[in-house]
DNA sequence: TTTGCAATTGAGTCTAAGTTTCAACTACAA
DNA sequence: TTGTAGTTGAAACTTAGACTCAATTGCAAA
């Protein structure tokens, strides 16, 4: 099952509909493979000479994150950020002065949730482990 | 050096002042032991018949993270919480559903953040790791 | 003690991300 | 064809937090 597939049939089966404002938004969101912000897809999508409503762009967003394609994830900012959920799962160190985002995997940090999941009878959906600093580059300017 | 001692230091140092309003919010920050929100020191310091503005809280929470005395913690909402960093770090289970808060403590962790580090010689100041889905009683609702 | 200056404060204004509202529109099933 | 429920976009709304600025305050040097 492709992007496309998961998402309408996650629709259909709760009677939502598959409408063209939602193709666009799936399309335009996986066009971009690094992470990006709400307005990124207002802007690239008017590009594409489409257009979709602010309004619409947010509520499809979240379709997409309950439908599990997409996750949101917290950098330093007031906004939200999006990134594909497909892939390895991987991590963030963030920058606190050029903001730059270094991605990286580890495989214990998947066990340590298990453990810990098991010991409080969590059920789990996702995770967030974000280290915060500053990046080799910056490090030498403070 | 206790917190007082601390934050006043902090400020000398860069030559800012230790004045009465900061004192109230170090104060106030530090009789809650558990996370709060700006509005809660806000209540809180009415409550007690003393008054700070909003702009002044802000402005000293601020202070009071860049000192390291504070942290922000990110939970599902657009506004921020902060807690205490003194006392053994911890992480946080989040339920989607009744908003419940788990802290856990999994020493593992601090290893990978340093191994981590290390291979991408980045300097870290803080970190997040937080797991998001369903508490024990909320699993059972879904 | 006085003076001058830079830091600080509070009230109010502003910003921007995201949400809500609602009337018009649309897909689909009966 | 018609009824119903889902969808859309425009505009208004919400809210945390940042900014502005005139008035105030703390402190260091005279």
């Amino acid at each position: 099952m492709n992007k496309k597939e998961i998402f309408s049939s996650f629709l259909k089966l709760r009677g939502f509909r598959f409408t063209p404002q939602r193709e666009r938004v799936l399309e335009e969101a996986f066009s971009i493979h690094k992470h990006f912000e709400a307005e990124d897809l207002l802007v690239r999508i008017r590009q594409n000479g489409h257009r979709v409503s602010k309004a619409t762009i947010y509520r499809t967003l979240a379709l997409l994150i309950q439908c599990g394609l997409l996750r949101e994830v917290i950098f330093g900012e007031r906004h939200s950020h999006y990134e594909h959920t497909l892939g390895p799962k991987h991590h963030h160190l963030i920058c606190l002065r050029c903001g730059k985002i270094i991605e990286f995997t580890d495989e214990t940090i998947e066990r340590v949730q298990q453990r810990v999941c098991e010991k409080h009878r969590f059920e789990p959906s996702q995770r967030r482990f974000e280290i915060i600093g500053y990046c080799e580059n910056c490090a030498k300017h403070l």
